[in-house]
DNA sequence: CATGGGATTGACT
DNA sequence: GTCAATCCCATGC
């Protein structure tokens, strides 16, 4: 299983969005599949680069395949792949991950009895996987964080695609991407796909 | 330097 | 369903 290279994350960031479900994010000993993605372009003022170059949004116009870490609501971390070519403010947020590797650690950090707690949100698998703001500007196929491709198993899932979740401009484009039917993906939880 | 707004979550009614 | 927690950073005086 090999980590993606920033050839992957080079390309229009919806496109890397919808082909990043059912790959796998590592870090340390835990690991999960990715169920949930959405996408940021600097064109849409949803995204944080809609604003431009600043210290904040500079991870966001740099290199493609760097991990794009920043602080919501004062208490979490959210996990961004950079994507598209540099000087082009781009990113995929990972927003919800099926656990497959250290779970027993992803419990004694999460703290809840119910599995699917574990990391069905963008906040909730930062946690359960030990992701913080040291990791902003990090490389994605070098580590700490990385990005592997499609396991046996995922090489074809069936996703779904609505519109993001949790903003109030450029609602309209339907940039978010999800696991048919997948428990591990966030509310609220799409309709499943049509037969 | 002061202010305000979140790409969320968890606790509570 | 409602709502507070909590902090980085962009903006404005």
């Amino acid at each position: 299983m090999k980590a993606l290279r920033a050839e992957f994350y080079d390309r229009p960031v919806v496109e890397a969005a919808r082909d990043l479900i059912g790959c796998i994010v590592e870090r340390g000993d835990t690991a999960g599949v990715i169920v949930e993605t959405e996408a940021y372009h600097e064109s849409e003022p949803a995204c944080h680069a809609y604003i431009g170059l600043t210290p904040r949004t500079s991870t966001l116009f740099g290199e493609p395949g760097v991990a794009y870490v920043y602080q919501s609501y004062g208490i979490h971390a959210l996990l961004n792949a950079v994507c598209e070519s540099e000087g082009v403010g781009a990113a995929v947020l990972i927003r919800a991950l099926e656990p497959v590797k250290g779970i027993e650690l992803m419990r004694a950090r999460r703290r809840v009895s119910d599995d699917r707690e574990l990391c069905s949100g963008p906040g909730k698998l930062t946690q359960a996987l030990g992701i913080d703001l040291v990791q902003n500007g990090s490389d994605l196929h070098s580590g700490p964080v990385r990005i592997r491709a499609r396991a046996h198993g995922w090489r074809d899932p069936a996703v779904v695609v609505g519109r993001r979740i949790g903003i109030s401009k450029a609602v309209e484009l339907s940039w978010r991407f999800c696991v048919a039917g997948n428990v591990h993906v966030s509310r609220p939880r799409p309709a499943a796909a049509p037969a």
